[in-house]
DNA sequence: TTGTACGCGTTATCAT
DNA sequence: ATGATAACGCGTACAA
């Protein structure tokens, strides 16, 4: 007497199809040049018949690989992730394999949370997208043997990353504003600790200086990267003294102060112009259209994907550089 | 002669601490109300020592539960569902779950697609996001039975639904419009087998009607939710005919509305007034400030994923209506 | 050509 | 207070 094994298993259809676990493991999944094509139809049959559906979890427990990435960002809210989120998954759902999308606020209690999380889901891969901050001791002692690791933006972890040039895209943007005749210009950088602010805020100083701007540290100010701390920056320093020019490190806070500049009448870009960075949707759609600087956050998320799931071994601390383009719009269009 | 078990398993850490893997097991899940404190002491120092790690993998495959939900959204690239991805990640994560995200583009076979994909991984529910269409046969002959599914927006599935009164809070932006002395209102609509075109023009039509404004079916137009189909379906229909207001069923065809009518030379709101739906953060950054259906998705979010992972059974095909308000801004602003 | 049996790492049941 | 052992469902080496 057969006992009745538990419903949408393989020893399920194993015994509806009369043969045995191993001939159903071995049609279901393609390994069947030996097996006759009588039997591989009774297997077939049995498993639509009983809507049999392999266990994943089972398989990876087996095979040591669980088909899934995991992506850490600070938040999925801000538009700058939602391209790198669309690349990760479009390229991993081509693979047969799932995200695990995880938020951190940049807190690093969080952050480190994220990582526990993912690596207790034993994801194949981790993609840290947002740069880093100086101090990543929160991320010291874990064990990445087994996972693939790819960082996306400025991060001191000992993994390949994907970045611009971060020095080099603000570096660019100032000389355009340069080149409009603006001397004094304020500088909105993110927090002190988050790298991409040092690195961006490397670029500014190195155009101020080449280019013989004016060069008060009163003009470099630190914030969020939302539009409400652009704002608030931007109407202290208003009241504190006098500017021409604006380079955000990111859109949200170029916009912000935008709406600082607009509440104080003053007008753009004829008296201030002023510029983002990260190229978001937005910022073609506010008034005046943002200058910014755009790079493809979709591709960074691509490739990364691909690196994780590619076969290629991940060379430690190598470093994939894309390219960035300042697109000129109305907020520095000075005739 | 004790065989060296694996690293990073119960069994290493039961050697190293010199007891057994159900001692381990039952001291790192808490369960050990009956072990001294010596005991302990040395499970978890072994622990920490060899970093382990409870494979979560094979914890599922016996407790049958993966503490994970899967989320289906059309497109995460669209600002509507940020704030649903946020809403569903906040909660499960606070809960020690994991969210895996899937883009449907709302192409019935990729849809299909992602619910294989997230069947397959085991989660333990699923939230849809975004409405249904019509013709829901691709998502026939699924076993739901071991998985909670809620929905977010019209849906036809027999599953808990969350949604907003799709069909009043159009209904209510069309009095608006009529109270500014709007009388020919272009709807831009979604695509017509989308079960949220259907509600909402049935609230376009009603109003319509009882307000007794034009009813020129010429009036109602078909596209994709973006911004480019709402500048070319309002470029068109300005070509053809004219009208005094716009209702657009989401805010990215109603900014593309805008920007037609800009290129057009018709003023916004003087010439024709505009209302998106759905009020996502660019509505006031746009200019002029779109007046806009609002409704926090971010809750949505959050009470779909509290459903999943709440105790309580779900009651398929309940319903959830959250209010709605509509937002007026410079769009709709006639003195 | 097909089947038996073991192991993946955990938790739960029953002993002791 | 602790341990041996049987599942969970699958893949595969080894047999037949």
């Amino acid at each position: 007497m057969t006992g009745a094994a538990r419903p949408g298993t393989a020893k399920a259809v194993a015994e509806l199809a009369g043969v045995s676990v191993t001939t159903v493991s071995r049609v279901l999944s393609g390994q069947a040049s030996a097996i006759p094509q009588e039997t591989q139809d009774r297997v077939f049959a049995a498993a639509r018949q009983l809507r049999y559906r392999p266990n994943s979890l089972a398989r990876a427990l087996r095979k040591g690989t669980t088909q899934s990435i995991g992506l850490i960002v600070p938040d999925i809210s801000d538009a700058y992730f939602h391209q790198v989120a669309r690349g990760v998954e479009d390229v991993a759902q081509a693979a047969g394999c799932v995200v695990i999308l995880t938020n951190t606020d940049r807190v690093p209690a969080r952050e480190e949370a994220c990582v526990n999380l993912l690596l207790d889901k034993r994801v194949d891969g981790i993609v840290f997208a947002g740069g880093g901050i100086d101090d990543d001791t929160h991320l010291d002692g874990f064990d990445w043997s087994s996972t693939r690791v790819v960082t996306i933006g400025p991060h001191q972890l000992p993994f390949p990353s994907i970045t611009v040039d971060d020095s080099a895209a603000i570096s660019d943007a100032v000389h355009h504003l340069a080149e409009i005749s603006c001397r004094r210009i304020l500088c909105l950088a993110g927090q002190p600790n988050w790298l991409v602010t040092q690195r961006r805020l490397a670029g500014y100083r190195q155009a101020v200086a080449e280019l013989g701007l004016d060069t008060d540290p009163d003009l470099v100010v630190y914030g969020d990267f939302t539009e409400s701390a652009g704002e608030e920056l931007t109407a202290k320093a208003l009241a504190a003294g006098s500017f021409d020019g604006v380079i955000a490190f990111n859109d949200y806070a170029a916009i912000g102060a935008m709406h600082a500049l607009a509440s104080a009448g003053v007008r753009v870009p004829d008296d201030v112009a002023v510029i983002g960075c990260d190229d978001i949707p937005v910022a073609r759609m506010v008034h005046p259209a943002l200058t910014s600087v755009s790079f493809s956050q979709y591709e960074f998320g691509r490739n990364a994907a691909e690196m994780i799931l590619g076969s290629v071994p991940l060379p430690a601390g190598q470093r994939i550089t894309f390219p960035h383009e300042l697109l000129r719009r109305h907020s520095t269009a000075r005739r």
